[in-house]
DNA sequence: TGCAGTCTGTGCGTAAACGTACAAAAGAAA
DNA sequence: TTTCTTTTGTACGTTTACGCACAGACTGCA
């Protein structure tokens, strides 16, 4: 069987891939199809059985929650650091969530019976997607922590970061209509928190692209609460007066 | 080895500990031990590694995510249905979240080595935790969900029927303030969510007790926006009126 | 070049939850 | 019974996000 160089480099182009042991990844390796996923192309519809597993180089994945009522939220995100889906494995006949492209890009596509069948010998694949699934859970604890405790700007950074993340630059595709249905909150609300982000010199933006211009700051906007800098000092400067 | 009657029907109290087979069972029964989960008691800190993993018979625990700012939000919730905690299997050195039990009562305690030890065997073990594990992702992001897109007095609906399902009784011994820190939400707000939710006649509270009344209404106001129900007509008001 | 479709900006009133501060009541302990 | 502690009730201004409606602006396609 003849590998392409590109072929080769590709593969450790996934971080999940890239921990496998050799014999593990070869046995793989005839499996892995190299794709090309499109932004809102959705990998598994929520309660199907996923058929694919993929390993994502270039492109991101949302898996969102969806409501009874329609209602959208992203629990988590996942970009050449992991898998999706997980559900494959984990035995359940339906996912509990849609799993959908948020950037478009590369990613290794394995069928799932090839994929279970790996994971069924109980080798380093079943340790590391055991190691990456509580990695999972964790960003979704985040996300529920992220949802209740900060403002939707918060929100938005602590998005675009983990977009930044998973890419090579500081460019990310995405309308403030489609970080609307990841946050779970309207495009206008989006839209105004994007405007101040913009006024402060963190990005800047036009239609369905956003550049980050300041990822420190971002990073940072994410965590501190804004408004608890500002009353800080008005409370210091009470004491002050008093 | 003599075991009491009771012992043995008290280890298919647990749901996940009753469906693993006989000789599964019969290899953990000797290290298992039953133990009083006293409420508020910290089963395992946030970033400690679990040194036991617990099967909860009458006891509910808390997955509790805590922010750097010291904010705190339940990700998901383990009754007698599950395990925790879970991360002892995924390999990872520590937990990403506190566990902490928010119902007295009794669980089935096994020491951490024996139960990787088990696990490692590849057994039906695995494939029920992997199963659980799914189910509790799916918990979680219906919590991101119901974070994002419900009133408090919904997520609160929800919350007190998560532990009725767990229970075998209406009553559940909470105080406001504990609800707060499991919502994520100011003890007031949540006396007000309840307060409503008297006076709906859905349930009865009285320092740290509630009483669910009506639990279907229960389930009903948990899924369906109260303030949805009330502005359809209005609507159709303004349509008659036009 | 011009049209169409998609994005983003803006304005309004409304409702939920916040922070803060204090009062009242119910149990527990002395 | 009385005191102490915990739990719950109440109030008020503020902020965030909502729902709705429409205007403006950018891009691609004809």
């Amino acid at each position: 069987m003849s590998i392409t160089p590109t072929y080769i480099s590709s593969v450790h182009a996934n971080e999940f891939l890239a921990a496998l042991p050799a014999n593990e990844l070869n046995r793989l390796r005839p499996h892995l199809k190299l794709v090309y996923l499109q932004s809102q192309q959705v990998l598994c519809e929520l309660g199907d059985t996923p058929t694919y597993v993929y390993f994502p180089i270039t492109a991101i994945v949302s898996l969102l929650h969806i409501s009874e009522a329609g209602e959208t939220s992203e629990a988590a995100v996942v970009g050449n650091d992991g898998v999706v889906d997980l559900s494959l494995f984990m035995g359940a006949k339906t996912a509990p969530h849609q799993t959908i492209v948020q950037a478009s890009g590369q990613a290794f596509q394995l069928p799932g019976h090839i994929a279970r069948e790996e994971f069924n010998r109980g080798g380093a694949l079943l340790g590391l997607l055991l190691h990456y699934t509580q990695a999972l859970m964790a960003q979704m604890a985040e996300t529920v922590g992220f949802t209740r405790h900060r403002s939707l700007q918060q929100c938005l950074c602590r998005r675009l970061e983990q977009s930044l993340e998973r890419h090579d630059n500081n460019e990310i595709e995405m309308t403030h209509e489609m970080l609307g249905q990841l946050l779970g909150v309207r495009r206008e609300t989006v839209s105004a928190a994007a405007f101040k982000l913009q006024q402060a010199g963190v990005i800047r933006y036009r239609r369905g692209h956003i550049a980050v211009l300041d990822r420190q700051l971002l990073a940072d906007m994410a965590s501190v609460d804004e408004m608890k800098r500002t009353k800080a000092p008005a409370r210091a400067f009470q004491l002050l007066t008093a």
